[in-house]
DNA sequence: TTCTTTTTGTTGACACATAGACAATCGACT
DNA sequence: AGTCGATTGTCTATGTGTCAACAAAAAGAA
């Protein structure tokens, strides 16, 4: 409420720690796909490209992922050379290609996603199906807040 | 509990959910820090140091913040062109530096810092102490989950 | 003391992220 | 049909992150 607080409160002290949290995870991610010789962010591609049997175009790409287009190129120049996805001709937009998964990338999905799921839950031992369900509706309530701020800040 | 579940489940959501937010956090942070022309990694060091009015290495400044102490190496090389930051000699260790803040940085976070703070409330604007207490309890026991996951992994 | 191991900071190579400028193409409008 | 603004992907520049290899210095063992 106060906008002007001149020292941290307990709203801080829970942000903080959201942001640790969402940290760790992020790094115990990475070590987990390194099993794989996958990075987060490749393992994301190619797990949203799964649900596109006849591919999407990068810009798509970018939007899901929340990230700049030239980004995309990039990820998708490396897992391209890792042959895990293809560039394939759109007949619908010479400007835009439609990226697809490999055979190859079927299969390493195949084994990675139920390790992936089950860490998942491995990380939430001891949590209830509510306990998780309440988390969820109270992240998505602070992502609000987070997006209703943003709003009042100078672009 | 079932670390081969074949299908997404609630904890998932939650999960995935925790890492949004995170994003929507840092996104919003990286808005609010450009006023400054800082970025939040910068910021991050700069605050990190006002707790160190003698100076701390860069080393001990890696560890705080979770990052490799050849990042830290950049990070304060461009902090320093910006007389944010000067590294002065450690009498106790001529390897290392005394890394401290300069009065331009001081009087930048006398700016920031009071926004920051009010940041955080308004991000929570809502929520009332007692839950967001109880929702940092929750994320430090998720992070303790995470930590136990990741010592299961190959390392 | 001398020998060995560890630690500190830098460097180079790379991955991942942004932003801005650009050419090719699309789409809408006249 | 032709024109003009928007979109798609790429390129360059830059910031942030990792890791491995290196020199200098510190710390420990003999």
């Amino acid at each position: 409420m106060n906008a002007s607080a001149i020292e941290p409160g307990t709203h801080y002290e829970a942000l903080l720690q959201l942001l640790r949290t969402s940290e760790s995870i992020w790094n115990a991610s990475r070590v987990f796909f390194d099993q794989w010789n996958l990075s987060p962010s490749q393992f994301n591609i190619l797990n949203v490209l799964r649900d596109h049997p006849d591919g999407t175009t990068q810009i798509e790409l970018s939007r899901t992922l929340i990230m700049h287009r030239s980004n995309v190129t990039g990820m998708i120049d490396r897992l391209e050379q890792r042959r895990l996805v293809a560039r394939r001709d759109n007949p619908d937009d010479r400007r835009a290609y439609r990226i697809v998964l490999t055979k190859d990338a079927h299969k390493l999905l195949d084994e990675v996603l139920p390790a992936y799921y089950g860490a998942a839950e491995a990380v939430f031992a001891g949590f209830s199906r509510k306990r998780s369900r309440e988390l969820t509706d109270e992240l998505v309530a602070i992502e609000r807040g987070v997006a209703g701020f943003a709003e009042t800040l100078p672009r």
